[in-house]
DNA sequence: CGTTAATATGAGGCAATCCTCACATTTGTG
DNA sequence: CACAAATGTGAGGATTGCCTCATATTAACG
């Protein structure tokens, strides 16, 4: 993981649009994509209309389409920049764990609980890439490519602990527990008070055990 | 679990459209809802067209919104109809628990692992089905009653299994294996096709795990 | 201060889609 | 067969939402 940021500027499909190059620019820009977020996360992707976004940006419609030629658009910049994000998180998970390392070797899974624990923060706090990760209109390719850049990230936290988690399991495991973080994900955002609480406690125990007989086999 | 047909007749918010009395009329409404099935699956419910359900379930629009007075009713339906289809599952495997038990006490977990079999077997083959139990418009009463029914069914196959699961973990316990089902069932859905067949024998691992560890606790 | 490139604006074109309605056809029933 | 109730039909009304464009405003720079 290195979080290389992916240019969210001029590529793909044209329709000349131009990426700002004055600071009022760049502030419109960011203000329409904190606005989509909070859009995106409310109503899903299709039933967000762009001039809800510009509206609660303060900006007008055509000040929108000056920047992002497509709501596709808008929402594939979102995404990426919440992919970043996330790659921000892995990083610095990564430094603690290196830290932690050299101090005391017993950390073990402790390093995959940090993991969950940061990333159900951050997809609380960013609901609206859930949504747009799952979006129907979401191009194959840049999705594929999302999933192997957060699995990359986790199977790499994986290789930190110790005992070792044998090589052909890191793949499957890495793709698991990221579904698995999804899953609570939308379990704390959209289940019954009274069960998801218990049933997160409950998913994370069961990783845990999974992680150390898997230690312990191989 | 006691698969009470979850009636779809007339009721909710009336707009007064007739229920099928002639054989002809039910052909038809079944012919829709089987198309309907088929579109939503393929391009999520807010992208399909009700004019491309009529037209492949060989019907004019106006036929189908002679048995449904919305998009949205038309989607009801058909979700309810799946549900007593899963309905359906949790009987057919509680009998056969019923059966096995007396022969053998040994089954275990065997009957969670036939539940997941199975269930994964019909949401592959009724992929809408999750598609409606996600869309936005789904009103939540009905969401969090179709769910307390598949958990309840859930629950009652938990109750068989030997040694017994402790009473307050079956509720997240149950909610907690029908979320992995579902995300089993997407895995397998949209995964890479090198990642997902392992990453499906690691969930499974992974549960088998923590229920023979639940069960020797508490 | 004048020039020019960047940014801002919002009315409206255009296309898509849900659903209605007036009328046609079928089929059960006396 | 005659009548009525059920079912069938598809053009188009009404709405919505993406996006364009002609024009206005702002601000960097010499």
């Amino acid at each position: 993981m290195d979080s290389q940021k992916s240019s969210a500027g001029a590529s793909e499909t044209a329709k000349t649009t131009k990426t700002p190059s004055r600071g009022r620019g760049v502030q419109r820009v960011s203000a329409l994509l904190d606005a989509a977020s909070a859009v995106f996360a409310e109503a899903g992707y299709e039933a967000a209309t762009t001039t809800e976004i510009a509206r609660r940006a303060g900006a007008s419609i055509g000040s929108l389409y000056q920047f992002f030629p497509t709501k596709e658009h808008l929402a594939a910049a979102l995404h990426a920049r919440h992919l970043d994000g996330l790659a921000a998180v892995f990083d610095g998970l990564a430094a603690e764990a290196q830290g932690a390392a050299s101090e005391q070797g017993a950390a073990g899974d402790g390093i995959i609980d940090a993991l969950f624990q940061r990333l159900l923060v951050y997809l609380e706090a960013n609901p609206a890439f859930l949504v747009l990760g799952e979006r129907r209109s979401l191009d194959p390719a840049v999705k594929k490519q999302a999933r192997a850049r957060l699995r990359g990230g986790i199977a790499g936290l994986l290789q930190t602990i110790e005992p070792p988690v044998p090589r052909e399991r890191l793949a499957p495991l890495a793709a698991l527990i990221l579904h698995l973080i999804r899953m609570a994900a939308m379990l704390r955002a959209d289940d019954d008070l009274a069960i998801r609480d218990p049933a997160v406690v409950e998913l994370r125990e069961m990783l845990r055990r999974h992680l150390a007989a898997t230690q312990v086999k191989a």
